[in-house]
DNA sequence: ATATACTGTTGCAGAACCGTAACGAATTGG
DNA sequence: CCAATTCGTTACGGTTCTGCAACAGTATAT
């Protein structure tokens, strides 16, 4: 149970979205940004289709984030063996190492957000 | 001062993208964020050149994300008359319930994030 | 076996964004 | 008054994302 009033969380939404543009790997959109996250937060196993439906969007969407974020190393596909139809996404280290950079950098704006 | 360990903090950052990414109107780019947030939280005056040098982009990146936001109604432009090179970024009544609504809506998940 | 349903991917045209460079308008300085 | 500077914008070419439709591959049902 976390207690944060509007006000500051337009202040750390701010700084964090600062944070991001200033550094100097290519944003992530909003949609892979979504993703990304899902994939990590929630439990698996994680399809494409899966993946679309809780995001609302449409599936091709959710194979060209792939396609991007697998070239940035942030996430991995691998077919299911149980029902080759199935697209399985998998973590990478280097995806984990990011969203916990990502993490760390909100926790430390937050701290200075009054 | 604002205790967010890392784990509540990406909890909280894919909450608020995914309805980001839900919601019917089209997503803001991460520099379009950083942008509407920074004129509507920094102190005014804003110009195009400043918040080119704040965000550390190039000025065209600037002018483009004001025309769409323009569009939006999210941000107005006005000349400068003391000194007419200059372009005032001005604040817009949509563009701060837009933000408004942002804050509670962060507001509102930090509070069900554990 | 054949038809049907379901998966993820790809093709295509359109829109948006990017970085660099050039530009017109306005101001400042010699 | 004319040159140099500063401002924001636009032009260009290239890349990426989008939405929709068609697609090949796999599984299921008749």
């Amino acid at each position: 149970m976390l207690i944060l009033k509007p006000g500051q969380a337009l202040n750390l939404w701010h700084k964090a979205m600062l944070a991001q543009v200033r550094d100097d790997d290519p944003d992530l959109t909003t949609r892979q940004m979504a993703i990304l996250l899902t994939v990590y937060l929630d439990p698996p196993p994680h399809t494409v289709r899966g993946l679309a439906a809780q995001l609302d969007v449409t599936k091709p969407v959710i194979t060209r984030a792939l396609d991007t974020m697998g070239i940035m190393g942030l996430v991995a596909r691998r077919r299911d063996e149980r029902d080759r139809r199935n697209v399985l996404v998998q973590r990478t280290v280097d995806g984990a190492e990011y969203l916990q950079r990502l993490g760390d950098l909100i926790a430390d704006e937050a701290i200075e957000t009054t």
